[in-house]
DNA sequence: CAATTCACATACCGAGGGTATGTGAAACCG
DNA sequence: CGGTTTCACATACCCTCGGTATGTGAATTG
């Protein structure tokens, strides 16, 4: 059972994500002992530092690695379509239900902006899963789908609205706020389509 | 000059309060010590935990401070018209602004809502300003100038919206940003109005 | 004027992030 | 195959900082 040192420092690494992503789920970066975590993971604090650098260095990597997840997962949904407008929408929705889980919720989008600085949070949501909506709705323009604008204060407001309202309906114990959610999000894109007069 | 005990308590509450807004602005909440915040203030730590018996006892009253201005400005930028619908973009306006002020930017769109836990500050948020864009969706929706619809899920997405928007436009240097901003939030809203077809 | 209140100051504790250094097994090298 | 080096950790330690328990002197009260 003698690993090689490289398939050993794997190992270590990937239990320390993953039991990190669960505490800082759980109780937030803050209330979080890094101590705690690597003793979870069966190792100490030192391993944590080898392999990280900081308590914020492995925070970022699973916010990296959540982030990675809800891309994925939004990009799927969209995929289903094939009408870029129905793309858009499935996309949202999708996006609407990850805040249900806590590693989402707590992490991505409550700590992640101030632990990691809003700027960092903002190139790494870039590049994760905004960017697929800046490209959804840029596809619309083009089309003319939609009115011809800036992308970029669009995807932000977007952004934003589906961000908080993902919080909300993970917090909120009503069957029926999810489809109501979606209803008013759909509502608000429809008024990007050129007016029919 | 030997002011009175309610005077004097009166002063370093208010001292402590104007201090702790600056420095959690600046820093924000965990890069900020409490002690420095009482020295800046001419006292010690002492007189902030007889005052507001912990570091986030403080960082909430600053919160509900900033929180009071922020809807103020707000509503009186709603004031300023009759319209019920000129008065949402009124406000949505003003609120889009107010993210410029780095008070508001670090204390309230980002520290509060994981220093005070997201229910807390959703309620406080809620009390100071997300009640006037409710009641201001609500008068809209009576009237029949837009859809017959649940306030609340509007109100989260809007709100939610506005909330990034306001931080994104804090860090934009293109002077256009702004009113590109504006322009996108208001033909978001001209989604919420009956069609016209 | 004595007793009491109270708005602080002072001293201290414990938790936790970070660092410097030790260590033993795997990898490398002749 | 034996010595050397590397490196993935463990151990011990420091320092900052939030919180608490207690002291104190001036304002207040009777």
């Amino acid at each position: 059972m003698t690993a090689t040192r490289a398939e050993q420092r794997a190992a270590t690494r990937r239990t320390l994500l993953d039991r990190g992503r669960l505490r800082f789920a759980a109780d937030g970066y803050h209330d979080v002992a890094l101590a705690d975590v690597a003793q979870s993971a069966g190792v100490t604090k030192g391993a944590a530092y080898h392999h990280f650098g900081s308590k914020a260095g492995l925070f970022r990597s699973v916010v990296a690695e959540v982030q990675q997840e809800v891309g994925q997962r939004v990009a799927a949904a969209a995929a289903r379509h094939d009408d870029p407008w129905e793309q858009l929408r499935a996309g949202c929705r999708a996006f609407l239900s990850t805040g249900s889980d806590p590693a989402v919720r707590r992490i991505l989008l409550l700590d992640a902006p101030t632990v990691l600085g809003w700027d960092q949070w903002r190139a790494m949501d870039e590049q994760a899963s905004a960017r697929h909506l800046a490209e959804a709705l840029k596809t619309l323009i083009t089309s003319g789908t939609i009115t011809e604008q800036p992308v970029e204060p669009l995807t932000r407001l977007l952004s934003g609205a589906m961000n908080e309202a993902a919080l909300w309906l993970a917090r909120s114990d009503d069957p029926e706020a999810l489809t109501q959610t979606e209803r008013a999000l759909e509502r608000l894109l429809d008024g990007l389509r050129p007016r029919s007069d």
